[in-house]
Formats: C-alpha cells, structure tokens, sequence
DNA sequence: ACAAAAGTGTTTGTGTTACACCCATGC
DNA sequence: GCATGGGTGTAACACAAACACTTTTGT
C-alpha cells in the first residue's frame, strides 16, 4: 500500500482546500476524516506534482474530492510556520497505529512524508452542495459536510486554515460577487439574503438588501415561485455575468 | 564559492520580497542586479531554512538587505506556475558564462538549484527610504532604488510579482493604514497627500483629504514647519497607533 | 499690499439606513 | 376578508465631493 510516490511531488509543499457549502441557513465545509485510528480530521489537500502549477494542483485536488469542475476557486494564504508538523498528533499516530507490523511498516513510510515540515498554500472553493457528491480519497475513512460552527478536531493549524478561509470570503463577497456560486441554478431573494446573513452572521434589512443586490445588474429576474404559501410568490432570480 | 548549502533549506520554496520606498513624488523598489554576465535583475530573495518560519525567513532576507529592523512586512501571495523556471534564462546565463572553467563548475551547482522550478511566497515591505542602507547579496552586483514605472528588466515572473505587490498595497493602504511606514518620522499633510497621489495615481482634493486622514486619529499634531517660502507654513505630524 | 500655499467652513450630491405602505396568495 | 410574506416607495441620515473663504508667511 503505497500511498504516496514522494519523488514526483515537490518537497515539503501541500495544498489545503477549504470548499464551501451551504444548506439549510448553514455554511459548511467538506471535510474528510483520516484512516488512522484516534479520530483525525484534515482538510482536503495533496500535493504539486513537479510539472503542475499550484493552481492546476488545487483544481485536480477538489475536482477528485467534489467529482464535479468548473467550481469557483481561489488561493487566499500560504502558511509556513514552523510547528506545524505537530509532533504530538505524530506519536499519537504512531503509538495507536502499533500491533500491525506489516501494514505498519507501509505506513511509516507515508507517515514519514506526510509528517514532515511542510508549508501549506490554502485554497477556499465555493460549491452548490446539492451538486457534489463528496469522494473519499486513500487516506479518508469518510467525508462530510460540517457546519463552519462545529467543526471536528482538525489536526495542525487546520481550524486556522478555515477560519482565515472565512475572513477573506467575506472580504471577496461583494467585491467580486462569489456568493452565487454557493446557491443552486436559480433562487429567491430571500435565499440570498439568508446568505449573506449566514456568512456575515448578522441580519439585513429586506428591502434595502434587494435593492443592493439588484443594483449591481447581474442578476436576471425569471418568473414566480409558486409555493402554495398563502402569501405573495416570490421572483426566482439567475445570475449572469 | 559554495554560495547555497542545498540541505538546510527547505527545497524549491523561495521567498521573494518587494520592498516599497518613497522620494519625490516617486514610488520605488529596491532590486538587486545578479553578478551574473548579461544584465539580469531580481528581486531580493531567498529561502527557508528547516526550522524557519516563511515570516520570519522573510524578516531575516529582508532586514539583510536593508540595514534596518522593524519593518512593515506582508505575505501578499503565491507565486507557483510551471515555466517559472524560465528555461530561456537559465540558457543565456550558461552561454554567457562560459569560459570560465574553474569558477565556472562552482557557479553551475549554483545555478543547477537557482533554476530548479520554485514555488515561490511574495512579501512585500514598506520603509522610510531614508533609513534603509541597501546591502548586496553574495549574487548581486548591485543593488538600487528603481521606480516602480521604469524597472529594469527582471527575471523570470518578478514583474508580475511586483505588479501583484502594488495590487495588494493599493487595496490595503486605507485598510491598514500602512502608508505611514513609507515616511518619515514627521510629515505635512501635503507630503501623506502626494504619497497617496503617488500610489494611486490619481489626484486627491485638498481640503477633503486632509479630512480623510485627521478623522482617522491616528496623526498627532506638533510644530509647524517654517521653510522660508513665502506661504503659511504647515504643521507637521507624526503616526501614533 | 501682494502672491503663494495652508487651514477651515459650507453647500451639494450620493448612497445607505430606517420607516411605511401596497400587493399577491391561499384559507 | 384576513393573515402572511413579497415588492416597492419615501424620508432621514451619514458620508463624500465640490466650492468658497480665511489665515499665515516672506517679499
């Protein structure tokens, strides 16, 4: 079981992606859970190939874990300290990995090169969660959605990882209109709003939302939505650059 | 001349600093002119030792070059395409040295790991001008202050890497209120101005600009600042956190 | 007194926030 | 008709741009 051929990469550098759902008034993030024993959770990452470009290897990496492509993605940090090879997970690693001496062996080899220092470049993706259909790598025991608020224990700095994620998500949202990408073909109003609020964490006032988001001209209004409310049917809206 | 030991770096990572200065109305870059024969520039750069951080890999090349401590530093971002090797280059740089046969052997290790592909973390610096004593590297001939709209031609994507750099300064400057670094200790409000209008290259009224920036409080008012000229004199300020 | 440049105040315009009202829908 | 939630209009406010005026300085 050879997981990783190290020759073909290049040393010491990975790639962490942080995708990005959204359900049910919740942003999530797809995150797999190791096979190791003792419950490990990390972003989903890999590594450059030596004839790769960084960005080529971050879109290889979420289109195999999303199996769907032409998804909105962006480098957003590289993070280089020191530490962050966290010995203490390592020999947690170890020590409940013992008491299987042939896969053992195997393992420590990957264990070897996945343990390195290594300085990670971050990318955040930005998904209509009913489209993807998450896909375990080798090294994955089972992948999910986590709500941003609860997420599992992640090794390393992967908890900062996200949280940085977050905070230039909200510095790019209305820049560069990124938001819909996260909503299904067509939607409400209401459900942009609700949006927003979710990833702001703050409520908008209605009629002053609208008009924010339908002065910005790229979205396209499309008939009701007919819902058997009994109140007024909302427009459905599609975005168009 | 064993310029790089290979094996207490961490592999195809450098670092490259743009480091921002300012005089007469002009933004500037301090840019390094490689000892190599055939008129090439770089940016000042370097690498990351195995138990370094890039910040702190980054801090060390950059107060290396300048002379000074406390900087303004800032990762901005990655720089990690294929063909940043620059196959072009590394050609011209073995015609041109050619026949040299000694020193020759000495500089193709050198430049066998110079011109391996890098994956490559931009930071970008902002200092008084004033302060800064530019110290050459082993590799460069020179080193010179050049303004930001007539740079020499620089290897590689280093352009690229300085354009990206003044994106980022831009789009921070009121954020962050980081021009400040990029002055003297005291300062007229007409020079903060011209600096603004240097950056942005746009015009700045005078009267709403000044309001700008004393709203900020972050400006402490001292002495005016007698010249002789025949006007008003200015008052001088001075950045306080 | 005058020119030059600094400092400050006032008006205008624009965009955001807050409040109010009207409209469609199913019971 | 009525409750419910969607759509739209208007007033109040804050901020930024434009305009005007006053003050200081050396000749």
């Amino acid at each position: 079981m050879q997981i990783i051929d190290k020759e073909e990469y290049i040393q010491q550098l990975s790639i962490d992606c942080v995708i990005f759902g959204y359900q049910n008034n919740h942003l999530k993030v797809l995150v797999p859970k190791l096979v190791f024993e003792g419950d490990f959770w990390a972003l989903p990452g890999g590594f450059t190939y030596q004839h790769e470009g960084i960005d080529q290897a971050a879109r290889r990496i979420l289109e195999s874990r999303t199996g769907i492509r032409d998804i909105y993605l962006e480098q957003f940090w590289a993070f280089g300290d020191t530490g962050r090879s966290n010995q203490k997970i390592i020999e947690k690693l170890m020590e409940m990995n013992e008491g299987k001496p042939e896969e053992q062996q195997l393992r420590q080899q990957d264990l070897e090169w996945v343990t390195r220092r290594f300085i990670s470049i971050g990318y955040y993706a930005l998904v209509d969660i009913n489209k993807v259909v998450p896909q375990k790598a080798d090294i994955d025991e089972s992948i999910g959605w986590y709500d941003i608020g609860q997420l599992p224990p992640m090794i390393m700095d992967h908890k900062d990882i996200v949280s940085k994620a977050l905070d230039t998500l909200r510095l790019n949202l209305d820049e560069k209109l990124i938001a819909f990408n996260l909503l299904p073909e067509t939607f409400t109003m209401k459900e942009v709003q609700e949006l927003y609020e979710t990833i702001y964490d703050k409520p908008f006032a209605r009629n002053n939302f609208q008009k924010k988001i339908l002065d910005l001209n790229v979205l396209e209004r499309l008939d009701k939505k007919y819902t058997g409310a009994a109140n007024k049917a909302p427009y459905l809206y599609r975005f168009r650059e």
